[in-house]
RNA sequence: GCUCCCAUCGUCUAGUCUGGUCUAGGACACCGCCUUUUCACGGCGGUAACAGGGGUUCGAAUCCCCUUGGGAGUACCA
Protein backbone atom coordinates (compact mmCIF):
# COMPACT_ATOMS: atom_id res chain seq x y z
CA UNK A 1 0.00 0.00 0.00
CA UNK A 2 1.52 3.35 -1.22
CA UNK A 3 2.06 5.75 2.04
CA UNK A 4 0.01 8.64 2.77
CA UNK A 5 0.69 11.31 5.62
CA UNK A 6 -1.14 14.14 6.29
CA UNK A 7 -0.18 17.63 7.93
CA UNK A 8 -3.52 18.89 9.35
CA UNK A 9 -3.18 22.66 10.94
CA UNK A 10 -6.04 24.59 12.21
CA UNK A 11 -6.44 27.70 10.55
CA UNK A 12 -5.91 29.66 13.34
CA UNK A 13 -2.98 31.62 13.20
CA UNK A 14 0.30 31.55 11.33
CA UNK A 15 2.24 28.67 10.52
CA UNK A 16 4.72 28.04 13.64
CA UNK A 17 8.20 26.84 13.64
CA UNK A 18 7.01 23.48 15.65
CA UNK A 19 3.99 23.18 13.42
CA UNK A 20 6.96 23.74 9.89
CA UNK A 21 9.00 21.11 11.69
CA UNK A 22 6.04 18.86 12.03
CA UNK A 23 4.74 19.61 8.47
CA UNK A 24 8.83 19.00 7.50
CA UNK A 25 8.60 15.12 8.87
CA UNK A 26 5.25 14.44 7.57
CA UNK A 27 6.78 15.56 4.21
CA UNK A 28 9.98 13.53 5.08
CA UNK A 29 8.24 10.36 5.77
CA UNK A 30 5.91 10.84 2.44
CA UNK A 31 9.18 11.17 0.46
CA UNK A 32 11.41 8.84 2.10
CA UNK A 33 9.05 6.12 0.60
CA UNK A 34 7.42 7.49 -2.35
CA UNK A 35 4.71 8.41 -0.79
CA UNK A 36 1.65 11.43 -1.05
CA UNK A 37 1.84 13.86 1.26
CA UNK A 38 -1.64 15.83 1.96
CA UNK A 39 -2.60 19.16 3.64
CA UNK A 40 -5.74 18.81 5.40
CA UNK A 41 -7.03 21.98 7.37
CA UNK A 42 -9.18 21.47 10.45
CA UNK A 43 -11.27 24.64 11.12
CA UNK A 44 -14.35 22.82 12.90
CA UNK A 45 -13.63 25.25 15.40
CA UNK A 46 -15.32 27.90 13.59
CA UNK A 47 -14.38 31.17 16.54
CA UNK A 48 -10.99 30.85 15.55
CA UNK A 49 -10.57 29.51 12.26
CA UNK A 50 -10.08 32.40 9.94
CA UNK A 51 -9.19 31.77 5.70
CA UNK A 52 -6.95 34.53 5.80
CA UNK A 53 -4.58 32.05 7.99
CA UNK A 54 -5.34 29.27 5.66
CA UNK A 55 -4.23 31.38 2.59
CA UNK A 56 -1.09 32.49 4.79
CA UNK A 57 -0.58 28.80 5.32
CA UNK A 58 -0.53 27.28 2.45
CA UNK A 59 2.02 29.63 1.40
CA UNK A 60 4.23 29.58 4.45
CA UNK A 61 4.59 25.44 3.81
CA UNK A 62 5.31 26.68 0.26
CA UNK A 63 7.77 29.10 1.03
CA UNK A 64 9.52 26.21 3.51
CA UNK A 65 9.28 23.58 0.40
CA UNK A 66 6.91 21.13 1.72
CA UNK A 67 4.93 21.64 -1.15
CA UNK A 68 1.69 19.18 -0.97
CA UNK A 69 0.15 16.70 -3.14
CA UNK A 70 -3.35 17.26 -2.47
CA UNK A 71 -4.72 19.55 -0.52
CA UNK A 72 -7.59 22.20 -0.53
CA UNK A 73 -5.86 24.47 -3.27
CA UNK A 74 -4.63 21.39 -5.43
CA UNK A 75 -7.45 18.99 -4.91
CA UNK A 76 -6.99 15.29 -4.96
CA UNK A 77 -8.93 11.96 -4.85
CA UNK A 78 -10.05 12.29 -1.37
CA UNK A 79 -11.49 15.62 -0.96
CA UNK A 80 -12.86 18.42 0.21
CA UNK A 81 -9.47 18.75 1.93
CA UNK A 82 -11.23 21.04 4.45
CA UNK A 83 -13.27 19.85 7.46
CA UNK A 84 -15.72 22.80 7.61
CA UNK A 85 -16.65 20.78 3.89
CA UNK A 86 -17.17 17.59 5.41
CA UNK A 87 -19.55 18.39 8.20
CA UNK A 88 -22.22 16.68 7.05
CA UNK A 89 -20.64 13.90 7.14
CA UNK A 90 -19.33 13.48 10.22
CA UNK A 91 -22.60 14.18 11.49
CA UNK A 92 -23.88 10.73 10.17
CA UNK A 93 -21.21 9.30 11.21
CA UNK A 94 -21.94 10.29 15.10
CA UNK A 95 -25.34 9.69 14.65
CA UNK A 96 -24.75 6.23 13.09
CA UNK A 97 -23.26 5.50 16.19
CA UNK A 98 -25.64 6.53 18.34
CA UNK A 99 -28.08 4.45 16.21
CA UNK A 100 -25.54 1.47 17.33
CA UNK A 101 -25.17 2.54 20.80
CA UNK A 102 -21.74 3.73 21.10
CA UNK A 103 -22.59 7.06 21.65
CA UNK A 104 -25.82 9.39 22.87
CA UNK A 105 -26.94 12.48 23.71
CA UNK A 106 -25.92 13.91 26.78
CA UNK A 107 -28.20 16.97 28.19
CA UNK A 108 -25.83 18.08 30.95
CA UNK A 109 -25.73 21.84 31.20
CA UNK A 110 -22.52 24.01 31.47
CA UNK A 111 -23.53 24.67 35.20
CA UNK A 112 -23.84 20.79 36.10
CA UNK A 113 -20.63 19.90 34.21
CA UNK A 114 -18.86 22.08 36.34
CA UNK A 115 -20.28 21.06 39.10
CA UNK A 116 -19.74 17.62 38.55
CA UNK A 117 -16.16 18.45 37.47
CA UNK A 118 -15.67 20.39 40.71
CA UNK A 119 -16.65 17.18 42.47
CA UNK A 120 -14.62 14.99 41.05
CA UNK A 121 -11.37 16.75 41.82
CA UNK A 122 -12.93 17.01 45.55
CA UNK A 123 -12.33 13.74 45.35
CA UNK A 124 -9.18 13.60 44.01
CA UNK A 125 -10.21 11.59 41.03
CA UNK A 126 -10.07 12.34 37.45
CA UNK A 127 -12.48 15.34 36.68
CA UNK A 128 -14.02 13.54 33.81
CA UNK A 129 -15.43 10.70 36.18
CA UNK A 130 -19.01 11.76 36.88
CA UNK A 131 -19.46 13.30 32.83
CA UNK A 132 -21.60 10.19 32.30
CA UNK A 133 -24.84 10.95 33.52
CA UNK A 134 -26.40 10.41 30.07
CA UNK A 135 -24.41 7.04 29.47
CA UNK A 136 -27.45 4.85 30.14
CA UNK A 137 -30.33 7.40 29.94
CA UNK A 138 -33.18 5.62 27.44
CA UNK A 139 -32.49 6.29 23.63
CA UNK A 140 -36.03 6.56 23.44
CA UNK A 141 -36.36 9.62 25.98
CA UNK A 142 -33.70 11.09 24.67
CA UNK A 143 -34.66 10.74 21.28
CA UNK A 144 -37.81 12.63 22.21
CA UNK A 145 -35.62 15.53 23.87
CA UNK A 146 -34.00 16.48 21.29
CA UNK A 147 -36.70 16.54 18.91
CA UNK A 148 -38.11 18.68 21.35
CA UNK A 149 -35.36 21.58 20.72
CA UNK A 150 -33.16 20.57 24.11
CA UNK A 151 -29.92 21.70 23.74
CA UNK A 152 -27.19 18.41 23.80
CA UNK A 153 -24.15 17.21 22.92
CA UNK A 154 -23.55 13.76 21.54
CA UNK A 155 -20.63 11.87 23.01
CA UNK A 156 -18.70 8.72 22.84
CA UNK A 157 -19.32 5.53 24.91
CA UNK A 158 -16.01 4.83 26.42
CA UNK A 159 -15.46 1.21 26.33
CA UNK A 160 -13.68 1.59 29.88
CA UNK A 161 -10.71 -0.75 29.13
CA UNK A 162 -6.69 -0.09 28.64
CA UNK A 163 -5.57 0.94 25.33
CA UNK A 164 -2.56 -0.15 23.92
CA UNK A 165 -0.77 1.08 20.78
CA UNK A 166 2.77 1.24 19.13
CA UNK A 167 4.26 4.36 18.48
CA UNK A 168 7.03 4.31 15.92
CA UNK A 169 9.23 6.94 18.00
CA UNK A 170 7.96 6.26 21.37
CA UNK A 171 7.43 2.63 21.40
CA UNK A 172 5.05 0.71 23.13
CA UNK A 173 2.36 3.30 24.76
CA UNK A 174 -0.38 2.06 27.50
CA UNK A 175 -3.04 3.99 28.58
CA UNK A 176 -4.94 3.00 31.31
CA UNK A 177 -8.94 2.56 31.65
CA UNK A 178 -9.50 5.48 33.42
CA UNK A 179 -7.31 8.39 31.19
CA UNK A 180 -10.61 10.12 29.91
CA UNK A 181 -14.12 9.79 30.09
CA UNK A 182 -17.26 9.96 27.65
CA UNK A 183 -16.17 12.80 25.81
CA UNK A 184 -17.82 14.92 23.51
CA UNK A 185 -18.11 14.17 19.58
CA UNK A 186 -20.82 16.98 18.50
CA UNK A 187 -20.79 19.91 19.99
CA UNK A 188 -24.49 21.58 20.86
CA UNK A 189 -23.90 23.65 17.97
CA UNK A 190 -24.27 20.90 16.00
CA UNK A 191 -19.90 21.18 15.13
CA UNK A 192 -17.98 17.94 15.25
CA UNK A 193 -14.79 18.07 17.46
CA UNK A 194 -11.24 17.68 16.24
CA UNK A 195 -10.62 13.55 18.12
CA UNK A 196 -13.49 12.99 16.11
CA UNK A 197 -13.06 14.57 12.51
CA UNK A 198 -9.56 14.09 12.75
CA UNK A 199 -9.88 9.90 12.88
CA UNK A 200 -12.98 10.20 10.38
CA UNK A 201 -10.49 11.91 7.84
CA UNK A 202 -7.69 9.94 8.57
CA UNK A 203 -9.52 6.95 7.65
CA UNK A 204 -11.50 7.98 4.72
CA UNK A 205 -8.53 10.13 3.15
CA UNK A 206 -6.77 6.40 3.59
CA UNK A 207 -4.15 8.12 5.86
CA UNK A 208 -1.08 5.25 6.62
CA UNK A 209 1.01 7.44 8.88
CA UNK A 210 0.05 10.30 11.29
CA UNK A 211 3.44 12.46 12.69
CA UNK A 212 2.05 15.33 14.75
CA UNK A 213 3.83 16.64 17.90
CA UNK A 214 3.54 15.10 21.60
CA UNK A 215 1.09 17.31 23.15
CA UNK A 216 -1.45 14.94 21.03
CA UNK A 217 0.06 12.19 22.34
CA UNK A 218 -2.93 11.42 25.08
CA UNK A 219 -5.34 11.91 22.20
CA UNK A 220 -4.72 8.77 20.72
CA UNK A 221 -6.46 7.27 23.27
CA UNK A 222 -9.48 8.27 22.33
CA UNK A 223 -9.15 8.09 18.16
CA UNK A 224 -8.13 4.60 19.13
CA UNK A 225 -11.72 3.84 20.61
CA UNK A 226 -12.99 6.22 17.51
CA UNK A 227 -11.63 3.94 15.03
CA UNK A 228 -12.27 0.28 17.10
CA UNK A 229 -16.01 1.90 16.98
CA UNK A 230 -16.29 2.35 13.33
CA UNK A 231 -14.45 -1.20 13.12
CA UNK A 232 -11.28 0.40 11.23
CA UNK A 233 -7.44 -0.54 11.70
CA UNK A 234 -6.00 2.90 12.79
CA UNK A 235 -3.40 4.20 10.88
CA UNK A 236 0.47 4.25 12.23
CA UNK A 237 1.03 6.97 14.68
CA UNK A 238 4.29 8.61 15.20
CA UNK A 239 4.33 11.37 17.96
CA UNK A 240 7.91 13.86 17.97
CA UNK A 241 8.95 15.52 20.76
CA UNK A 242 7.93 19.12 21.35
CA UNK A 243 9.82 22.42 20.54
CA UNK A 244 10.28 24.41 23.92
CA UNK A 245 12.05 27.65 24.55
CA UNK A 246 14.65 29.45 27.18
CA UNK A 247 12.15 28.28 30.03
CA UNK A 248 11.73 24.42 28.91
CA UNK A 249 8.06 25.15 28.20
CA UNK A 250 6.29 24.09 24.97
CA UNK A 251 7.36 27.07 22.29
CA UNK A 252 4.57 29.55 21.88
CA UNK A 253 4.51 33.29 21.01
CA UNK A 254 5.88 34.48 24.07
CA UNK A 255 9.37 33.03 23.07
CA UNK A 256 10.31 35.71 20.40
CA UNK A 257 10.12 34.97 16.86
CA UNK A 258 7.79 31.74 16.48
CA UNK A 259 5.98 32.24 13.58
CA UNK A 260 7.55 30.89 10.17
CA UNK A 261 6.96 34.44 8.23
CA UNK A 262 8.87 36.12 10.77
CA UNK A 263 11.62 33.93 9.75
CA UNK A 264 10.66 34.83 5.48
CA UNK A 265 10.33 38.47 6.37
CA UNK A 266 13.92 38.35 8.25
CA UNK A 267 14.94 36.78 4.64
CA UNK A 268 16.26 33.70 6.11
CA UNK A 269 16.45 31.21 3.65
CA UNK A 270 13.98 28.06 3.50
CA UNK A 271 16.36 25.46 4.03
CA UNK A 272 18.76 26.65 6.22
CA UNK A 273 15.19 26.83 8.56
CA UNK A 274 14.11 23.59 7.25
CA UNK A 275 17.95 21.77 7.96
CA UNK A 276 17.82 23.56 11.13
CA UNK A 277 14.05 22.14 11.90
CA UNK A 278 15.15 18.89 10.94
CA UNK A 279 18.12 18.13 13.38
CA UNK A 280 15.97 19.37 16.47
CA UNK A 281 14.57 15.74 17.20
CA UNK A 282 15.98 13.60 14.40
CA UNK A 283 19.46 13.09 13.50
CA UNK A 284 21.33 12.24 10.38
CA UNK A 285 22.65 8.56 10.48
CA UNK A 286 26.06 9.66 9.24
CA UNK A 287 25.72 12.59 11.44
CA UNK A 288 25.43 15.33 8.88
CA UNK A 289 24.67 18.27 9.74
CA UNK A 290 24.34 20.51 7.14
CA UNK A 291 22.19 18.94 4.21
CA UNK A 292 19.23 20.05 1.40
CA UNK A 293 16.09 18.37 1.97
CA UNK A 294 16.64 16.36 -1.11
CA UNK A 295 19.65 14.64 0.52
CA UNK A 296 17.73 13.27 3.23
CA UNK A 297 14.82 12.10 1.66
CA UNK A 298 16.43 8.66 0.84
CA UNK A 299 17.91 7.87 4.59
CA UNK A 300 15.39 9.72 6.65
CA UNK A 301 13.80 6.74 9.17
CA UNK A 302 11.82 7.30 11.79
CA UNK A 303 13.90 5.25 13.96
CA UNK A 304 16.02 8.73 14.39
CA UNK A 305 14.00 10.62 16.92
CA UNK A 306 15.29 12.14 20.04
CA UNK A 307 11.77 11.51 22.31
CA UNK A 308 13.04 14.40 24.76
CA UNK A 309 11.90 18.03 23.78
CA UNK A 310 14.25 20.05 22.13
CA UNK A 311 15.38 23.60 22.96
CA UNK A 312 14.49 25.78 20.17
CA UNK A 313 17.98 27.78 19.42
CA UNK A 314 18.06 31.04 16.80
CA UNK A 315 21.97 31.58 17.00
CA UNK A 316 22.24 27.79 16.00
CA UNK A 317 19.77 28.53 13.24
CA UNK A 318 21.64 31.56 12.62
CA UNK A 319 24.87 29.29 11.96
CA UNK A 320 22.85 27.30 9.65
CA UNK A 321 21.71 29.84 7.25
CA UNK A 322 25.43 30.89 6.56
CA UNK A 323 26.42 27.89 5.90
CA UNK A 324 23.51 27.62 3.18
CA UNK A 325 23.90 30.95 2.00
CA UNK A 326 27.80 29.77 1.18
CA UNK A 327 26.44 26.83 -0.37
CA UNK A 328 24.74 29.01 -3.51
CA UNK A 329 26.30 29.82 -6.72
CA UNK A 330 27.26 33.22 -7.12
CA UNK A 331 24.00 34.28 -9.11
CA UNK A 332 21.78 32.80 -6.53
CA UNK A 333 23.68 34.70 -3.84
CA UNK A 334 23.05 37.72 -5.56
CA UNK A 335 19.70 37.30 -6.10
CA UNK A 336 19.46 36.55 -2.32
CA UNK A 337 21.21 38.96 -0.82
CA UNK A 338 20.48 41.92 -3.22
CA UNK A 339 16.59 42.53 -2.65
CA UNK A 340 17.86 42.45 1.48
CA UNK A 341 19.74 45.85 0.77
CA UNK A 342 17.33 49.13 1.07
CA UNK A 343 17.13 50.23 -2.53
CA UNK A 344 18.54 53.65 -1.72
CA UNK A 345 21.75 51.59 -0.77
CA UNK A 346 24.42 52.47 -3.17
CA UNK A 347 25.09 48.39 -3.63
CA UNK A 348 22.29 48.59 -6.53
CA UNK A 349 24.11 50.88 -8.64
CA UNK A 350 27.02 49.06 -9.18
CA UNK A 351 27.25 46.74 -12.32
CA UNK A 352 26.46 42.83 -11.86
CA UNK A 353 30.32 42.06 -11.78
CA UNK A 354 31.02 43.83 -9.17
CA UNK A 355 28.28 42.99 -7.16
CA UNK A 356 28.90 39.29 -7.79
CA UNK A 357 32.68 39.91 -6.60
CA UNK A 358 31.86 41.65 -3.45
CA UNK A 359 29.45 39.38 -2.22
CA UNK A 360 31.59 36.55 -3.09
CA UNK A 361 34.31 38.10 -0.60
CA UNK A 362 31.69 39.42 1.96
CA UNK A 363 29.57 36.29 2.31
CA UNK A 364 32.65 34.81 4.67
CA UNK A 365 31.56 37.58 7.35
CA UNK A 366 28.62 37.06 8.35
CA UNK A 367 25.23 34.76 8.75
CA UNK A 368 22.26 36.43 8.49
CA UNK A 369 21.25 39.40 5.15
CA UNK A 370 20.62 42.23 8.36
CA UNK A 371 24.23 41.27 9.14
CA UNK A 372 25.43 42.66 5.51
CA UNK A 373 24.66 46.67 5.58
CA UNK A 374 27.30 47.27 8.66
CA UNK A 375 30.09 45.05 6.52
CA UNK A 376 29.42 46.99 3.06
CA UNK A 377 30.10 50.10 5.21
CA UNK A 378 33.82 49.63 4.42
CA UNK A 379 33.07 49.56 0.98
CA UNK A 380 30.64 53.10 1.15
CA UNK A 381 30.64 54.59 4.87
CA UNK A 382 32.04 58.55 4.02
CA UNK A 383 32.28 58.94 7.81
CA UNK A 384 35.27 59.05 9.68
CA UNK A 385 35.12 55.92 12.11
CA UNK A 386 35.09 57.61 16.35
CA UNK A 387 37.47 55.15 18.04
CA UNK A 388 40.28 55.14 20.16
CA UNK A 389 41.92 53.33 17.63
CA UNK A 390 41.22 55.53 15.24
CA UNK A 391 42.61 58.13 17.66
CA UNK A 392 45.58 56.10 17.89
CA UNK A 393 46.49 56.20 14.29
CA UNK A 394 45.71 59.69 13.52
CA UNK A 395 48.64 60.71 16.52
CA UNK A 396 51.35 58.79 14.59
CA UNK A 397 53.33 61.18 12.84
CA UNK A 398 54.10 59.00 10.00
CA UNK A 399 50.25 58.73 9.39
CA UNK A 400 49.92 62.64 7.89
CA UNK A 401 52.37 62.16 5.48
CA UNK A 402 50.38 59.20 4.12
CA UNK A 403 47.02 60.83 3.94
CA UNK A 404 48.88 63.64 2.05
CA UNK A 405 50.41 61.77 -0.72
CA UNK A 406 47.30 59.50 -0.31
CA UNK A 407 44.85 62.44 -1.23
CA UNK A 408 47.26 63.45 -3.93
CA UNK A 409 47.15 60.22 -5.31
CA UNK A 410 43.57 59.30 -5.45
CA UNK A 411 42.98 62.55 -7.29
CA UNK A 412 45.01 61.63 -9.74
CA UNK A 413 43.65 58.61 -10.40
CA UNK A 414 40.30 60.34 -10.15
CA UNK A 415 40.96 62.45 -12.81
CA UNK A 416 42.14 60.02 -15.08
CA UNK A 417 38.50 59.08 -15.41
CA UNK A 418 38.82 55.66 -14.04
CA UNK A 419 36.12 54.16 -11.76
CA UNK A 420 38.30 52.52 -9.38
CA UNK A 421 41.74 52.26 -7.79
CA UNK A 422 43.24 48.89 -9.29
CA UNK A 423 45.50 46.28 -6.66
CA UNK A 424 48.68 47.57 -9.00
CA UNK A 425 47.94 50.90 -7.85
CA UNK A 426 47.44 50.23 -4.43
CA UNK A 427 50.27 48.40 -4.51
CA UNK A 428 52.00 51.26 -6.12
CA UNK A 429 51.14 53.39 -3.13
CA UNK A 430 52.47 50.97 -0.90
CA UNK A 431 55.43 50.87 -2.15
CA UNK A 432 55.62 54.72 -2.51
CA UNK A 433 55.15 55.00 1.10
CA UNK A 434 57.12 52.42 1.69
CA UNK A 435 60.66 53.31 -0.10
CA UNK A 436 59.62 57.24 -0.48
CA UNK A 437 57.78 58.22 2.80
CA UNK A 438 60.45 55.36 4.78
CA UNK A 439 57.24 54.09 6.70
CA UNK A 440 57.06 50.31 7.28
CA UNK A 441 55.15 47.83 9.68
CA UNK A 442 51.87 48.94 11.45
CA UNK A 443 52.65 52.51 10.97
CA UNK A 444 52.48 52.04 7.03
CA UNK A 445 49.45 49.51 6.84
CA UNK A 446 47.10 51.45 9.68
CA UNK A 447 48.22 54.47 8.32
CA UNK A 448 46.77 53.37 4.60
CA UNK A 449 43.66 51.56 5.80
CA UNK A 450 43.28 55.20 7.93
CA UNK A 451 43.95 57.08 4.69
CA UNK A 452 41.82 54.86 2.85
CA UNK A 453 38.81 53.53 4.32
CA UNK A 454 38.71 55.88 7.23
CA UNK A 455 39.06 53.35 9.73
CA UNK A 456 41.08 51.29 12.14
CA UNK A 457 40.68 47.96 11.12
CA UNK A 458 38.94 45.96 8.50
CA UNK A 459 38.99 43.22 5.62
CA UNK A 460 42.02 42.79 3.36
CA UNK A 461 42.52 46.36 1.59
CA UNK A 462 43.70 44.54 -1.48
CA UNK A 463 40.45 43.12 -1.41
CA UNK A 464 38.78 46.59 -0.26
CA UNK A 465 40.15 49.18 -2.18
CA UNK A 466 39.39 47.73 -6.25
CA UNK A 467 35.70 47.47 -4.93
CA UNK A 468 35.37 51.01 -3.31
CA UNK A 469 34.05 53.62 -6.00
CA UNK A 470 36.59 56.79 -6.36
CA UNK A 471 33.93 58.89 -5.53
CA UNK A 472 33.31 57.16 -2.04
CA UNK A 473 37.54 57.72 -1.97
CA UNK A 474 37.23 61.05 -3.13
CA UNK A 475 34.82 62.17 -0.25
CA UNK A 476 36.88 60.52 2.20
CA UNK A 477 39.80 62.31 1.64
CA UNK A 478 39.25 65.71 3.40
CA UNK A 479 37.91 63.47 6.81
CA UNK A 480 41.75 62.88 8.10
C1' G B 1 -4.41 16.15 42.06
C1' C B 2 -4.76 12.34 38.20
C1' U B 3 -2.81 10.20 33.46
C1' C B 4 0.86 9.81 29.83
C1' C B 5 5.75 10.85 28.11
C1' C B 6 10.89 12.00 28.86
C1' A B 7 16.26 12.34 31.13
C1' U B 8 24.35 12.25 27.65
C1' C B 9 28.51 18.89 27.52
C1' G B 10 25.13 25.69 28.46
C1' U B 11 22.31 24.11 23.65
C1' C B 12 21.27 20.37 19.43
C1' U B 13 22.90 15.53 19.43
C1' A B 14 26.06 10.32 18.35
C1' G B 15 26.40 6.11 21.23
C1' U B 16 21.26 2.80 24.25
C1' C B 17 17.50 -1.89 20.85
C1' U B 18 22.25 -5.97 19.71
C1' G B 19 26.50 -4.36 27.51
C1' G B 20 33.15 -4.45 26.52
C1' U B 21 36.42 -1.06 20.77
C1' C B 22 33.39 5.29 25.18
C1' U B 23 39.47 7.83 30.20
C1' A B 24 31.91 9.20 25.90
C1' G B 25 32.32 11.42 19.45
C1' G B 26 30.34 15.67 16.45
C1' A B 27 27.89 20.58 15.87
C1' C B 28 26.44 25.72 17.91
C1' A B 29 28.22 29.15 21.47
C1' C B 30 32.56 30.38 24.37
C1' C B 31 38.06 30.59 25.25
C1' G B 32 43.27 30.03 23.52
C1' C B 33 47.01 29.45 19.70
C1' C B 34 48.60 29.63 14.48
C1' U B 35 47.92 32.23 9.95
C1' U B 36 46.71 37.27 8.45
C1' U B 37 51.60 43.37 9.87
C1' U B 38 44.49 44.73 11.22
C1' C B 39 39.26 42.29 11.33
C1' A B 40 37.09 38.13 9.50
C1' C B 41 37.62 33.35 7.17
C1' G B 42 40.51 29.11 7.80
C1' G B 43 43.61 25.61 10.62
C1' C B 44 44.84 23.63 15.39
C1' G B 45 43.68 23.11 20.44
C1' G B 46 40.73 23.89 25.04
C1' U B 47 36.66 24.30 28.87
C1' A B 48 32.27 21.30 29.27
C1' A B 49 27.87 15.78 29.95
C1' C B 50 26.15 9.89 30.95
C1' A B 51 20.50 13.47 37.09
C1' G B 52 20.91 10.45 41.95
C1' G B 53 20.56 5.70 44.36
C1' G B 54 20.09 0.61 44.19
C1' G B 55 20.40 -3.89 41.53
C1' U B 56 21.83 -7.70 37.22
C1' U B 57 26.83 -8.74 35.21
C1' C B 58 33.61 -10.45 34.96
C1' G B 59 32.06 -5.72 32.79
C1' A B 60 26.58 -0.71 32.45
C1' A B 61 25.89 5.69 29.26
C1' U B 62 23.77 1.08 27.40
C1' C B 63 19.41 -3.91 30.87
C1' C B 64 15.89 -3.75 35.54
C1' C B 65 13.82 -1.05 39.87
C1' C B 66 13.27 3.26 42.93
C1' U B 67 13.99 8.49 43.73
C1' U B 68 14.48 13.22 41.79
C1' G B 69 13.81 16.52 37.93
C1' G B 70 11.42 18.25 33.31
C1' G B 71 7.40 18.30 29.84
C1' A B 72 2.50 17.37 27.99
C1' G B 73 -2.56 16.24 28.66
C1' U B 74 -6.56 16.46 31.85
C1' A B 75 -12.25 21.25 27.12
C1' C B 76 -18.56 21.68 23.64
C1' C B 77 -9.23 24.12 21.33
C1' A B 78 -6.61 21.65 18.02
Amino acid sequence: MSVRVRFAPSPTGYLHIGGARTALYCHLIAKAKGGTFVLRIEDTDLERSKKEYEVAMIEDLKWCGLEHNEGPDVGGGFGPYRQSERIEMYKQLADQLVEEGKAYYCFLSDEELEELTEKAKAEKISPHAYHDKYRDFDPTEAKKKVEAGESHVIRFKNPRKKYTFTDLVRGEVTFPEDMVGDFVIIRSNGMPVYNFCCVIDDWKMEMTHVMRAEEHLNNTVRQLMVYEAFGVTPPEFAHCSLLVGEDRQKLSKRHGATSVVQYKDQNFLPQALMNYLCLLGWSHPEEKDVFKLEDIESVFTLDRFQKAPALYDIEKLKHFNGEHMRMLTTEDLVNYLAPTLESSHPFHSMDKKWQESCLEFFKEKFNIPSELPQHLDVLFSTEAEKSEAVEEVKSWESTQAICDYVKSKVEEIASSGASFITVEQFNEMTDHCKKELKIKGKFLFKGLRLALTGMAEGPDLKVVIPLTPIEIMKKRQGLS
